[in-house]
DNA sequence: TCACAACACATAGAACCTCTATGTATTGTG
DNA sequence: CACAATACATAGAGGTTCTATGTGTTGTGA
């Protein structure tokens, strides 16, 4: 199947697009699952890392999302000065862990809907 | 697990932003599907329908990426003034055929990675 | 005949989002 | 000394869907 300029520049937004729905529930997964309290530039390499270079997100796109986490009482940051860097450390509230949860709830529900609706007819489609 | 209007609202926009991101691949596969051509308010009807009522569009949603599909070369349109209503009925192009094969592929990839990371440990986490 | 729902498309403006680009400052490295 | 990596921050650009509203037609029930 050839893969003209129009092409590439849906699929680049289709892929944009769906990366940027799930940071949230990533960065709240992230933290949910570290042993320890975790960092913003720590949380980029770790995603990074763990998808196997398949999801990378930007500083400028971390920092506010994180921010925003903290704001609507999903997580708490406290600063560590104490250390070689200041380095805000996030951890995950009760409120944070109840709407992860449900939020993979919605994610595995709507991943169904959308694999019953593409698969229904065996894929790939018409001549 | 309790879920408070906090969660309820991040859950709200979580939602929304699943939906948001797939609208253009669910429109595609069904204009693709399709044995005739289909015009908006019918596809709004069929999603509905063939999601048992979990996907749900407005007109002012989905009439403007239609046209925005159309813009890309993606779709085409042609009129329809004879029938009992004017209507327009949507085609997938031959690029369009080639972006949703390739969209589906990278959902298929997305979604694999998402999984892979949020059952990593089993899933729901925490003591 | 009248009122109202359903059909069918259209669009302006609001509200929201992430990403680009840039800035600050410190620490390690050649 | 210069530069890369670490670490956080934010303004502004650019993009998106959704709300709300408008137009007009057809069908339906009282």
């Amino acid at each position: 199947m050839r893969r003209t300029k129009t092409v590439d520049k849906f699929l680049t937004k289709f892929d944009k697009e769906l990366k940027s729905g799930m940071i949230s529930l990533i960065l709240l997964f992230m933290i949910d699952r570290a042993r320890d309290p975790m960092y913003g530039y720590q949380i980029i390499r770790e995603i990074k890392e763990k998808t196997d270079g398949n999801l990378e997100f930007k500083e400028g796109t971390i920092y506010p999302i994180l921010r925003n986490l903290e704001a609507r009482g999903l997580l708490k940051s406290v600063w560590d000065t104490k250390g070689e860097r200041p380095r805000k450390y996030y951890q995950i509230t009760k409120d944070g862990k109840s709407a992860l949860s449900h939020a993979i709830d919605d994610w595995e529900t709507f991943s169904g809907v959308i694999k019953d609706l593409i698969s229904r007819d065996g894929g790939e489609g018409g001549p």
